[in-house]
This record gives structure tokens, sequence and C-alpha cells, in this order.
RNA sequence: GGGCCUGUAGUCUAGUGGUUAUGAUGUCGCCCUUACAAGGCGGAGGUCACCGGUUCAAAUCCGGUCAGGCCCA
């Protein structure tokens, strides 16, 4: 062994730089939307694995003759990378000036990106880099602004004061789509309200802070206690003002004391039972989660504000008791504080009313495997509110709006101005009134917003017509219902259009026990250690041993058999290379290579269908088969006398017939581990790089029966078992007896005698196949 | 609470009605056979999560239970 499996992977990762392959402008178009990885993190073992995926069905693709626009592209735009950037420089973007903060979010992100190419090309993949696009930058910019403006004459984005989440730690409203459920340790405080005449009501709650805000006190309808409160008028606790107990199918019967009371807006609930009963509307905590009450809690944050509630309820005696509960509780994905719910001015985009449209929408789309289909069903059917888009952050494409001061109107950016942003630039009027008294926008978009028109932006690079539907997504699938979502939605609204034909959906990498990785466990592995010790062709075999939509727990156990793998392709290939060569006439005399020719043309069928279904293990399986059992194990072991020992026309047919099908291997292997099979590629003395070849036809070997062959191997299988048996020691035995349905032709016994080097054999007919040894 | 997926040797997996359940990895034995000991050959290792049903026949289809994962409430 004198291979280093690095050494040789730079050379030709150095190689490819100048090859250009990785476009070809010949041949039907094969698009690839490529999801742009957010800036918001290191890279992670995640980032190796879809990629891979990806650049596998590019590179085949590429050996098809298709024309493959596999573009590249980076999400550095948004919360996400937002907070990235605060942890890295250890300070808050929102205590910074605008252009400061945005200068070090671009200097942060741009040092990221270099590092993720760098990576991303040691593992070979082919993508476009060179003109990778950024979500944040003028081009994109532009198109967002863009979309914008047809979405809002289209009435689709709409302004309008509405239920708003939004985060306290990040000071922005948020949409559904960036909520995430998390369990957590509270308090149930039992609280007392009385009636004038003496009657009183007991409920339950987890946010006693809230109780300024309360409009109401609710139980089932089944509770009778609705009919006795029936119309009385309950003073709250340490504020002025009376609620009434209404009835509401949203309370549980066995939750607390049964009753509840409804705050404008404690969570979610209170926010639909508000809006059932039209209730009052009493707004307490603002958007960066402080009172606003003008009562005892003025001025505190929700946590404070709810121990002194705690306190003040308790002095005065309306506390009953209190129990520690846990419950669940809507969180912001990027910071984990719990949401508040108020109600603000926000832009919208309008989408209830298309579930039927999208559910259509995504029939259209063929969905790899076709049951995570389901996935984005369940969430358009479970769409409770419009998409809010508006964020009140500073790294985000700026809503191209103004409103006027005088009249009201709403005024978009002429398309001629764009890319603008409203908080900077120029004093406008206003076309209706003539007021200069413009109110610029404030707000960004969101980052979905943006990525969501990936198809788009790619049309534009590389120009394409805007809403033609490109051939493939690849992505992972807790992204179903954020990313393919919405570019399915965008693609609806703007062009009538599904996005693209194929949906390929990934699993995730999970560390050796099947765990989630995270920092906080502590079992996180780094794809450039990986790459580091087993070379990236070792990488991307282990990134395709499971289908690519289960998830893979890495288990570095497994990455040694990619590796050897790798270095059986060397060694084979180095072989055959030294064959010796004779005068060849042309015709196919050997059994051995009728039968290996007709193998590797069954197996290429079955790689090639798979290949074409995505299903990459299953590719992979096929061409391991091929090449370690059949090719490796008996083949060249059967070759190696013939080469030796036979005339020139035999030598020169073996030399020829071997360097075919390795070729043809190498050619099945190359787009999984482009490397090593570059690198076996030359060793066969061939020029150019194998990425460059065609694809094998499946015929072009001629036409042979593998099956002619099959005694010969059982043959050869039965006698290498019953030697195992005696210990392979040849003192042990002269010769075998093989027992056989059909006995070899003497060609084949021959073959048989060679490859074993084995004098010593008889053949009998008979029923059951047996071997035995003579002593 | 709802939906989807998964449960097959120590481990990772193939296998959607039909001999003795696939391969890898690990383990054990033999072999340095002139490409590869990071190799070759062979062996051991499985009540196919559990219970019931359909069928001549179930890992596979149906129903239920349990366990895990993901998404959503």
């Amino acid at each position: 062994m004198e291979m280093d499996i690095k050494t040789m992977e730079e050379k030709w990762s150095g190689e490819w730089k100048n090859t250009g392959f990785s476009r070809d402008h010949h041949g039907e178009i094969f698009s690839i939307d490529t999801p742009p990885p957010t800036i918001s993190g290191d890279l992670h073992m995640g980032h190796a694995f879809s990629y891979t995926h990806q650049d596998i069905v590019a590179r085949y693709m590429r050996m098809r003759g298709r024309n493959v626009l596999y573009p590249f592209g980076f999400d550095n735009n948004g919360l996400a990378t937002e907070r990235f950037v605060e942890k890295a420089i250890k300070s808050s973007l929102l205590s910074m000036k605008l252009e400061d903060a945005l200068q070090k979010c671009s200097e942060k992100s741009t040092e990221t990106i270099e590092n993720m190419k760098v990576f991303f090309k040691r593992m070979g993949f082919t993508a476009d880099f060179d003109n990778a696009y950024i979500t944040y930058s003028k081009p994109v910019w532009k198109l967002a602004q863009t979309s914008f403006l047809e979405l809002y004459r289209k009435g689709i984005a709409y302004r309008q004061d509405g239920m708003t989440v939004f985060c306290p730690t990040c000071r922005t409203a948020i949409s559904q789509i960036e909520m995430v459920d998390r369990t957590l340790d509270s308090e149930f405080v039992y609280l007392r309200f009385t009636a004038e005449d003496g009657s009183y009501i007991d409920i339950a709650t987890s946010r006693p802070e809230m109780i300024g805000a309360c409009v109401a006190l609710a139980v089932n309808p089944q509770d009778p206690r609705l009919k006795e409160m029936e119309g009385k008028k309950f003073s709250i606790p340490l504020y002025q003002g009376t609620v009434q107990v209404i009835g509401d199918e949203k309370v549980k019967m066995d939750k607390g004391t049964g009753a509840e009371m409804v705050c404008t807006f404690g969570d979610q609930e209170d926010f639909e039972i508000w809006r059932t009963h039209g209730l009052d509307l009493k707004i307490i905590v603002d958007s960066r989660g402080f009172l606003r009450e003008n009562g005892p809690l003025e001025g505190l944050k929700v946590n404070e504000a709810r121990k002194k509630a705690k306190e003040l309820l308790k002095e005065a005696g309306f506390t009953l008791k209190t129990e520690k509960i846990t419950h669940s509780v809507n969180t912001h994905e990027r910071c984990d504080t719990p949401v508040e719910i108020g109600v603000s001015n926000q832009w919208y985009l309008r989408y209830l009313d298309l579930k039927e449209k999208l559910l259509e929408q995504g029939n259209k789309v063929k969905w790899f495997p076709p049951f995570m289909k389901v996935r984005y069903d369940n969430w358009v059917n479970g769409l409770k509110w419009d998409w809010c888009i508006s964020r009140q952050r500073m790294l985000g494409i700026p809503i191209p709006m103004w409103y006027c001061k005088s009249c009201e109107e709403n005024i978009p950016a002429d398309p001629s101005e764009l890319p603008v942003d409203p908080r900077t630039a120029a004093v406008k009027k206003c076309p209706k009134c003539g007021s200069n008294e413009l109110e610029p926008e404030k707000d960004v978009m969101d980052t979905w917003f943006t990525s969501s028109l990936s198809p788009t932006i790619l049309a534009g690079i590389y120009g394409l017509e805007p809403g033609s539907v490109m051939n493939a997504r690849f992505q992972a699938h807790e992204i179903i219902s954020t990313w393919a979502f919405t570019t399915i939605f965008r693609s609806y609204v703007h062009y009538g259009e599904i996005p693209w034909n194929h949906a390929v959906i990934s699993g995730n990498v999970f560390d050796s026990k099947g765990e989630k990785m995270s920092k906080s466990k502590g079992n996180i592995v780094v794809p450039t250690d990986i790459v580091e010790k087993y070379g990236a062709d070792s990488l991307r075999l282990w990134c395709i041993s499971s289908s690519i939509h289960d998830d893979l727990p890495l288990r570095e156990q497994e990455l040694t058999r990619g590796r050897r793998t790798v270095i059986k392709l060397y060694n084979s290939m180095k072989l055959v290379s030294s064959l010796e060569n004779g005068e060849w006439d042309g015709k196919i005399m050997m059994p051995f290579n009728r039968w290996i020719l007709g193998e590797f043309s069954r197996t290429l069928a079955k790689v090639q269908d798979s290949y074409d279904r995505y299903d990459l293990a299953k590719a992979r399986n096929e061409i391991d088969g091929l090449f370690w059992r059949l090719f490796c194990d008996n083949y060249l072991e059967m070759i190696k006398h013939y080469s030796l020992n036979g005339d020139s026309r035999t030598k020169g047919e073996i030399r020829e017939v071997a360097t075919r099908v390795g070729l043809g291997i190498l050619k099945m292997y190359a787009p999984v581990a482009p490397f090593i099979t570059e690198e076996a590629f030359h060793m066969l003395g061939m020029d150019g790089s194998v990425h460059q070849e065609k694809w094998p036809e499946t015929k072009e070997f001629g036409d042979h029966d593998p099956e002619k062959f099959t005694s010969v191997l059982q043959a050869i299988e039965g006698i290498r078992a019953e030697r195992s048996k005696l210990k392979s020691a040849r003192e042990n035995y002269t010769g075998f007896a093989v027992t056989m349905n059909r006995i070899p032709d003497p060609k084949e016994q021959e073959i048989i005698s060679n490859t074993l080097r084995e004098t010593g054999l008889k053949f009998v007919e008979g029923g059951n196949f047996s071997v035995q040894a003579f002593i």
C-alpha cells in the first residue's frame, strides 16, 4: 500500500480548478435549485450529507449528457445571521448604528462563506461557485423588492393591524414558521375573583402578570358555573374594573380549576377566545417585553412582573395556592424566548384563501420519497394565519414603502428606484396629496421571503425565463413546511407554476448513538475532521450508505468501508494496468470474459435505474457488488493465470476486457467517489478526465448471458469452502470431487483448476451439489 | 393531543406474499496465493419489537400494543 489518499485527493482538486466542467452548455438542461446554506454557525455534518447527494446527481446527469445547471448561493440575510454575528462579536447589533451593524454582519458572513467554499471544494462539489449569489446583496435585494411590489399590486401583500407574535429578546415580529414548542417548568397561581354579591370563582393561571389585561373569565360551556355566574360582575384583583364569565369550548374542565382568565394576550388561546367573543383589547406588554399598563407592574420586564404580581396578589389575599407545573410554551426558535402576542401594524402575505391551490401545486411536484408530501399537505391544511413578513430588525431587505402622514396613502417605491432603502433614501412627495411629510417604512422582510424566491434568483443569474420549472430541489425534511412550502407558494402567486418537478428530501445526521448533534450535548463531529482522517471520497461514500431520506447515525466505523473501497479501486486498477498485452482479433473467446461483460451490463442497467430514481444507496450497493465480489474476488483471480501463461491473442483479449470493465466500473463510481476514480482513470492510461466521459451504454460490450457461467462460480465457491475447512494446508488433501447438476465443460474445468491452483479435481454429474476432499 | 416515519445478528443496513432472511462492520478460525494483511477464504452470531388477524404461505398485507425519531398543535 503506497497510496496517500489525502495527497491524491488534493492533487485532483487542484487539477479540476482549470477544467471548468462544473458547467456544460450542451444537452437537455438539468437544473438544481440548490439550498443556500444559512450563515448561522460553523460547518456541520448536515452540510456534507445533503450537498453530497446533490453533487452525486449533478455529476451523474452530466455524464448522461445533460446540461447541468448546478448553482450555489449563501443565505446571509436575516435573524439567524444576526444572532450568529452577535455571538461572534459578543454584543448586540440593535445597540449599534445601522451601518456599523450591517458592516459587522457583512464581515463575519464573508469570512464564513469563504470557509464554507473551501470545504465544499475539498469535498469535490462541482457547483458553480464562481457565480454564487448571496441573499443580502443588491441584485437579490432588487429582485425581492420587485417581487414585493408585484404582490402588493396583486393584493397579496397587505398591511394591517392584526395579531402579531413577537419575540421580546429579538424585538421583532415573527411568523408561525419560526415558533417552536418547548416544555418548560412553570407555576400555576390559583386566584379568587369575587362578585359584588359575594359569590366567587377561582381560576388558575401561569401568567399572573397579565392580570391587568384581563378582559373575561372563561369556563367550558358544560360547566354549571357558567349558568350560575351569568351576568355577574367580578372585580379584577389589584386593578379597577370588572369582568364577566363566558363559556368557550377551548377551556379544559380538568385543568386547574376548570376556569381561566382571558387576557389580551397571554397566549394564542387567549387570542382565539378574544376573537370569538369580541372582547375588549387591553395591550400591556410592549415589543421589548416590558409592561405598559399604568399600574403596579408598570415598566417591569415580563419575568420580573410575574414575580411582583405573585407577591402583590398574595399580600392582598387573592392567592389561594400555587402549584408547580410543566407546560408547553411557544418560543422563538432562534433564542428560546417565550413569545408574546400583541396587536400591531405589520405586512402580511395572504395565503389562507389559497390552501386548495397550494395543495394542488404540491400534487404536481413529484416527491422523493412520496410520503414526504404528506408533511407538506399537513402544513398547508394547518395554516392559521397569513404570513407576517415584516421584521423590526436591521439585517434584512427593506420593505420598499412610504406612508403619507397627511392623507395616509401607501406609497410603494417606483420599480426604477430599486434597490432602495426607505430608511436612508431621499425624501419623496405623496403622489395623492402632494405632501412631503412621508413616513418611510422601517421594517425589513423575513428572510424566507427572499429564500423562497431561489428559483427566480437563479433564473436571473443564468438567463432563464423567470418562472421556468427547474428539475430538482434537494433539501432536508425538517424544512418542508418552511422552505419547500414558501417556495411553492411564491412560484404559484408569481407565475402560476410549480418551482421544480422533483423534490428530493434528505434526512439528518445523528451521532453514533442516534441522537441529534448539538453543542450542548457536546457530541458534534466536524466534517472537516472526517475528511482529514478518511478523505472526501470515503465521506461521500458514507453519505449514501443508507436511503437519503433516512436519518443516519455517524459511526466512524462505517467510514472504513468507504476507505476500503477507495484503496481497493486503486489496487485493482493497478493490477489491470499491469496486465500483459497481446495481438487481439476482437473476438471474445474466454468464458470469464463473456461472463464479466454480461454481469457488467446487468449491473449497469440497475445502477442507472437507481440513479434515475435518486436511490443512491441502491446504486452504490449494486456497483459495490459488481466491483468487489464479481470483478475483484473472482474475475481478477481467474485472469491471472491466463494473462501470464496464455497465448498472445488471449493476453490481448484479457487486457482489453479487463480494461473496458475496469473503466466502466470507474465511470459508475465517478459521481460518488470523484477523486479515486480520476486517479485510477489515469492509471489505466486515459487522458482528460473521467468526469468528462460519457456514461457507458448497457450493450456497448455486446450481449452476453452471465448465467452460463454459474456452474463455474458454484464449483469455485464450493471448493474454497471445503479447502478452508481443511485449514487450506496442502498436505491435508490431494484433490476434490465435485458433484453437481451440470458439470462444467473442459475449458471451464481448466479455468476452475487454474483459478484455485488445484490439479486433482474431478467432476461428477449428480443430484445434490457437494464437494469432497481426497486424502 | 394530531400527523408522518422507523423498529431485521453487538452495530449500521437490504429486503412490499413464496427455497436455508441481504450486505457491511465487529468477532472467531485458516491463509503473507506474484493488486491489495487497510487483503483473501471460511465460520459463529437473528424468536425479522410485541399481540392478534387475512392467506396454502407473512419480515413483507390488515388491526392493535409498546419503544424511538421528526413535524405540527
